[in-house]
RNA sequence: GGACGAUUAGCUCAGUUGGCAGAGCGCUGGCCUCACAUGCCAGAGGUCACUGGUUCGAGUCCAGUAUCGUCCA
């Protein structure tokens, strides 16, 4: 893997780096992991992606964030394993096989089930699985000899298992109930697959005998089979029980009135009409009190023969002929505009009928117990915390679970019916004839909620229902990382299941991360064309670059703006690290490692050295509570502003002009070493570049052949340094104090001023020692001295105890000294008089914590004193001739 | 209707245990100083949404109000 290092280039390019090692990693087989270790495991699943679906910029976040924990354990001696997958996605990946057929002309009855279902698994095999090398490119380091589908044998195998087991012990069932249906995809959706759409709509009253009653949906009165008041409603006490007469477009019908809780007495009228058929809440009080259910309206979405002179209208062609023909027979008493929400399918928007039907249901109260308990003990810790109550007050609530859908594509439910005998069986194999009396059986025609095999990808992926090694090793997993779009479709599933089927909880966390939006905070959205494609960043940026971002958004909140100006100025942050790198390689000549590590460190050597292992402390800290932005801009706040502005700045010095030999050989050591630590400590984040320059190292300086098997940076308290830290802060203030009154002053950079020190006490030898350093980080020529005189014609700065002259006679006009001078003593002189309120208060005094009142007595002395520094350099310049 | 969240610099957002309000971008001024102009140096910019309360002390804790957002019904 040695390339001969070419002359680096000033500018990073990330696109011959990334093409290069991915493949390389992949080579060496670091992303497998072997059950058999004895490290301890660390192990995630991937949130599935659908099979159809290609990297979004969701994707991307959830993606990275779990590469970074993964690769950082890698690194940190666990035994890793990202297990990688797709999902079958019943009816997105249904829709997109139908679409290609429709195309053709053809529907997917033309083909029949079986050659459909071949052409979605040939389609699969060609074209399904983009994101899988999206997921490379994103650098994902995922065991890729463990992917897998949720339609694979071994998963439906699972799922087989699952669903007879559940059935056995009495969990899963079939009934009649009204579910949600979708006429357009023809198919059944759980509740949670039903979208709320706030649409206009007219809220009619109509008259019903005595009674007025508001609807929105008057169509549906044709399947009233009741009317319903509150039992406490005094209004309408006199009609509950009795049958009444109504005058109706069906002509005279009759309809009893029923006292039900769930009628809400201060919405419309207090009365509403019940149709079991139609409506869940309906459906409900039809249940309670025994009223028929009368179905109007088809799977069609089209009026039922039931619907008499309307049957064959659509449903809101209905509503209109309705509301007409009521207003012709003057049953309409008014209608009023209303918003509200409707219900509408997740895939394709259209309005949800509620309808009866036979269907099958998991019976998920008893799992939910368990799940709710695993939370509350912590056995299952969700971060950030606040999800906690959502998703506890959502199993609290949890109703049954409708697992049957009338698609193709998924898999099948493995329940067979014998004709004969009206028998149902329910088995692990498939059955060819009845058990009972060796009749012909049908299987049943759906398919499971792609949810019910997603349920189980934590242990299904692992193997089970075998007792493989992987299970032993590696469940329950580390962290589940997702977006709390799915906690409830997925975690709160995978929760449940988990510890029905395994005994044990799934994941011991699950960290959930925000939704990306747009920069003005919309959801991103191929409609809208707001949507910021990950490929195209990782491009244009750099997959690095691309990365960090967002890692340094991933705050946890509830969504994340992504602005592309943040993508760009991450990129600058890769290249920042390409040149202090180049920086480091191009400046090692004469370097010798063994001699260098002997040298006893500078103060500015054991200043970075403190502040790398400060850095390495919190980004360690910061990820193990899965603060990624925090933890991110500690690297970065590092690596720019601590090591690039400074130590290599002050590198320079010891390296150009060193006093000594041993002065250069020092620095390069320290550089080197610090470079180093710091690619690993950012490895997880910036995976490419890290390596590259990694591999571009001296030997003796890293140890391993990748920087990817790398051991994680590790720090201890005693690496701290605050002496070091203390003393090279004095030597940057008196350099910062330098170059502010240059900046303010408006001299030119190019010109070496005369800078006076007065140092007190322990500063003398500090900054005599730091001399070299200061005069060329301020670019000035340094006289110290505790006796110094001020010299005519100089601006002041107080550092400390110490003060500091910088001359200006005949380098610039004073009255621009006055004036920094006037700003500098107003913001002493505020600073006083608020410390001054603050201590004459007693309270303050007597009942705030010593330390406390003592620290600000200090900083009241502090301000004092410079104050007087400054109004006397003020005074003293007045005094000056022009 | 219920629940949750947000409101901090021009913009996007951090701010952990109550103790000197921060970052990035943008802006202003000066610099192509031999790693980097995808850069360097310096600077300006804040009634922490509002009203009360608790406290010696509140961006932080409590109550309420307003606006925005999300989820659930």
């Amino acid at each position: 893997m040695s390339s001969p290092p070419a002359p680096i280039a000033d500018r990073y390019d990330p696109s011959v780096v990334e093409a290069r090692w991915y493949p390389e990693w992949e080579k060496r087989g670091y992303f497998h992991a072997d059950p058999a270790s004895p490290k301890k495991p660390y192990c995630i699943v991937i949130p599935p992606p659908n099979v159809t679906a290609s990297l979004h910029i969701g994707h991307a976040l959830n993606d990275t964030l779990q590469d970074i924990l993964v690769r950082m354990k890698r690194m940190d001696g666990f035994n890793t394993l990202w297990v990688p997958g797709t999902d079958h996605a019943g009816i997105a990946t249904q829709v997109v096989i139908e679409r290609q057929l429709a195309a053709e002309g053809k529907t997917k009855e033309d083909l029949g089930r079986e050659a459909f279902v071949t052409r979605v698994w040939r389609w699969k095999q060609e074209l399904g699985g983009t994101i899988i090398r999206q997921l490379k490119r994103l650098g994902c380091s995922c065991d890729w000899s463990r992917e897998r589908f949720t339609m694979d044998p071994g998963l439906s195998r699972a799922v087989r298992e699952v669903f007879v087991r559940l059935w056995e012990e009495g969990l899963v069932y079939r009934d009649d109930y009204i579910v949600n249906w979708c006429p357009r995809c023809q198919t059944v959706l759980s509740d949670l697959e039903v979208e709320r759409e706030e649409q206009d709509a007219e809220f009619v009253y109509i008259k019903y005998g005595p009674l007025t009653l508001g609807t929105v949906r008057p169509e549906t009165k044709l399947g009233d089979t009741g009317l319903a008041v509150h039992p406490r409603d005094k209004r309408y006490a006199q009609y509950v029980g009795q049958e009444l007469e109504i005058p109706s477009v069906e002509g005279t019908i009759r309809m009893k009135v029923v006292a039900d809780e769930a009628v809400d007495p201060g919405f419309g009228t207090g009365v509403i009409k019940v149709t079991p058929g139609h409506d869940p809440v309906d459906f409900e009080i039809g249940r309670r009190h025994n009223l028929a259910i009368r179905t109007v309206i088809g799977f069609d979405g089209r009026m039922t023969a039931e619907a008499g002179k309307y049957a064959g209208l659509d449903r809101f062609e209905c509503r209109k002929r309705i509301v007409e023909d009521m207003k012709k027979l003057g049953l309409i008493e008014r209608i009023e505009p209303y918003r509200h929400a409707v219900g509408v399918c997740y895939r394709c928007r259209t309005i949800v009928e509620p309808l009866v039907s036979k269907q099958w249901y998991v019976n998920v109260k008893p799992l939910a117990e368990r799940a709710i308990k695993a939370v509350r003990e912590g056995r299952i810790k969700i971060v950030p915390r606040a999800w906690t109550k959502t998703y506890d007050h959502w199993m609290q609530n949890i109703r049954p679970w409708c697992i049957s859908r009338q698609l193709w594509w998924g898999h099948r439910i493995p329940a067979w019916y014998c004709d004969a005998d009206g028998s149902v069986h329910v088995s692990r194999t498939d059955l060819t004839a009845c058990p009972r009396c060796r009749g012909p059986l049908r299987q049943d025609p759906d398919v499971l909620d792609t949810w019910f095999s997603s349920g189980l990808w934590p242990f299904s992926t692992l193997g089970w229902p075998d007792d493989t090694a992987e299970l032993k090793t590696f469940y329950p997993t580390s962290v589940l990382v997702t977006g709390f779009d799915i906690l409830f479709f997925w975690v709160a599933r995978m929760a449940m299941l988990g510890l029905h089927f395994m005994g044990d909880v799934p994941f011991r966390d699950v960290y959930i991360h925000a939704l990306v939006r747009d920069a003005e905070g919309q959801k991103m959205s191929k409609s809208k064309g707001n949507v910021i494609d990950p490929l195209v960043m990782m491009d244009q940026y750099g997959t690095d670059a691309f990365r960090f971002t967002l890692a340094a958004l991933a705050a946890q909140g509830r969504d994340i703006r992504l602005a592309e100006e943040r993508i760009e100025g991450y990129r600058n942050f890769a290249n920042k690290l390409w040149n202090a790198a180049r920086f480091v390689l191009s400046n090692l000549d004469g370097y010798d490692p063994g001699r260098a590590a002997k040298l006893a460190p500078a103060l500015a050597d054991r200043w970075i050295a403190s502040r790398l292992a400060a850095t390495i402390t919190s980004v360690r800290e910061h990820l193990r509570r899965y603060r990624f932005n925090d933890a991110a801009s500690a690297i970065y706040q590092f690596l720019w502003h601590e090591l690039c502005d400074w130590y290599l700045e002050v590198a320079k010095i010891s390296l150009y002009r060193p006093a000594e030999p041993a002065e250069r050989l020092r620095t390069q050591h320290r550089l080197i070493t610090v470079l180093e630590l710091t690619l690993r400590l950012l490895h997880p984040f910036m995976p490419f570049i890290t390596e590259e320059i990694w591999q571009r190292l001296p030997e003796g300086a890293r140890r391993g052949e990748s920087i990817m098997v790398a051991p994680y940076p590790r720090a201890t308290r005693r690496q701290l340094d605050g002496d070091a830290e203390r003393a090279m802060g004095a030597v940057m203030d008196v350099i910062t104090a330098v170059r502010n009154i240059r900046g303010e002053m408006r001299i030119a950079p190019g010109v070496t001023l005369e800078v006076t020190l007065r140092p007190v006490g322990k500063q003398e030898a500090l900054f005599t020692a730091q001399a070299p350093l200061i005069e060329a980080l301020a670019r000035g020529r340094l006289t110290s001295d505790p006796r110094a005189r001020r010299p005519a014609g100089s601006a002041l700065a107080v550092v400390g105890p110490s003060e500091i002259y910088v001359k200006l006679a005949g380098v610039v006009d004073l009255t621009a000294e006055r004036a920094r001078l006037e700003k500098e003593i107003k913001r002493a002189a505020d600073a006083v008089a608020f410390l001054e309120a603050k201590l004459a208060r007693p309270e303050f005094v007597e009942r705030a914590p010593a330390p406390v009142v003592e620290k600000e007595r200090q900083r009241l002395a502090e301000q004092r004193q410079l104050q007087a520094k400054l109004e006397g350099s003020l005074a003293w310049i007045r005094e000056e001739p022009r």
